[in-house]
DNA sequence: ACACAATGTTAGTCTAGACTTACAGTAAGT
DNA sequence: ACTTACTGTAAGTCTAGACTAACATTGTGT
């Protein structure tokens, strides 16, 4: 039980996933991202704490503020983990075609 | 918060993960996952619902025995979710190389 | 120095869900 | 029909973690 990619598990959260859809828009600081949401500042602040751990944002200091972006290096985790699985994939699909067309 | 993505949730689960994992290697039916898992067999079988329900596997009688393979439906859908990201992550990387060069 | 604004952190509560045990169902062999 | 494999399901327990409230910290402006 490796416990291998942790950007999955970050990412499996809803308001964690919408935290990070909202900084698709481009980087913002943490009251931008709390604003809209329905949970409290403190509940934001924690989850771009675990997103940040999986690197998946990067943040820095503006100020008092600090402003977040998308990390790419969590998303290319998360692709090189999933291309894994896609020749064993296609290659199951094929044969469940092949089966229902004979 | 319209969870979208249960494919994500699906595989955030380290054990649910290293059933999924295993099937990488061919299919296999609920008995043999179980063998070589620290957990129950009532487990597996829980987690492969799951897995079946985010369309990440399926399943086929063979006998007695359940034969479950991976889905290439849920992998497609982890791709197009991820793929929203890539733009604006290499546009960040790109603007953070370029600071760090200066 | 003081006030304010923005954020991180801690302690504590509470719910989702991962797990086990026990039971039910179904197919194959004798 | 009976037994044996193999699996799904239900009920109950228990822990990880999502959330809030209160406090600590740091930077900015006057």
């Amino acid at each position: 039980m490796t416990n291998g990619q942790p950007q999955l598990a970050a990412l499996a959260d809803p308001t964690r996933r919408e935290v990070f859809e909202r900084l698709r828009a481009g980087e913002a600081s943490v009251g931008d991202l709390a604003r809209g949401l329905p949970v409290s500042r403190p509940a934001v602040s924690q989850h771009l704490r675990a997103l940040k751990a999986a690197h998946l944002v990067t943040d820095r200091a503006e100020g008092t503020r600090r402003v977040y972006r998308i990390d790419p290096h969590g998303l290319a985790a998360i692709r090189t983990w999933l291309d894994q699985f896609w020749e064993v994939a296609l290659q199951a699909y094929a044969q469940e075609v092949a089966r229902s067309e004979h």
